[in-house]
DNA sequence: AATAAATCAGTAATCATTATTGATTTGAGG
DNA sequence: CCTCAAATCAATAATGATTACTGATTTATT
């Protein structure tokens, strides 16, 4: 049953992912649930992380500083990610208008991203 | 002059970058150059890609496989990523209309990336 | 309880990227 | 042309996120 749901390690990793609107790396999760449960190892944080993303659970939104950064909310919406400090935060989806057509292409996920300062780092 | 001009290599992988629409990675870019120019270190290549996205000169695309892959075409376009076989083409800005706003974001780049499978990979 | 599959912790290995170091090249001024 | 300081480089070592492996443990099913 791969993949399925009858872990209790699986479930936890997946509602702390889900937690939070901070758009974390794994290893935060990683953290999160260490001081709760000593017992955790971060191989199993990845390799269930890797299930979530192949089941569409969850989606990478944003590589930063080398880290990874992940968003247990699949609905539609946008993100805007700071160059500076990291911080990732949701908008609404804007509306998409395709000029001419992806010839044969199967989308399974769009992503709108916009790249920038943020408040606090814009001075 | 830091990330200035007056370098031969700088130039060369540069436009090796450009010479492509396969958003390849800084590896295949050192790759390609090795052949012609043996005394080239991958290091130099990481170094001077780093100043190109620094310098708005070129862009990261989508991590594939633990890769960064790149764009030496900053122009507004967006990006078909095929989750199966990596392959990456560009298609037309889509026309974007944003809901509400970013308060206060200041926006420098905006990325527009479709996920799924190619036609290839499509069956 | 018995069994087989799934999952786990712990750890080692991998591999892209970055930092360091000391040598070389560049361009400006004399 | 010569000198010098800054920029750049190759080579290599170090870093650090992620993945693979191993043997033990847990789960679902019978």
């Amino acid at each position: 049953m791969k993949g399925g749901n009858f872990s209790s390690k699986r479930e936890l990793i997946y509602s702390t992912l889900c937690s939070t609107k901070s758009h974390p790396s794994a290893k935060w999760v990683y953290e999160q649930l260490k001081e709760d449960y000593p017992d955790l190892s971060l191989g199993t944080v990845y390799r269930n992380i890797a299930l979530f993303k192949e089941n569409g659970k969850a989606v990478a939104v944003a590589n930063i500083l080398g880290e990874e950064r992940l968003d247990g909310d699949t609905s539609a919406h946008a993100h805007l990610v700071c160059k500076c400090c990291g911080r990732i935060d949701d908008i609404e989806m804007p509306t998409i208008t395709l000029k001419g057509d992806a010839q044969g292409f199967n989308t399974e996920f769009v992503a709108v991203t916009y790249f920038g300062l943020c408040k606090d780092c814009s001075h």
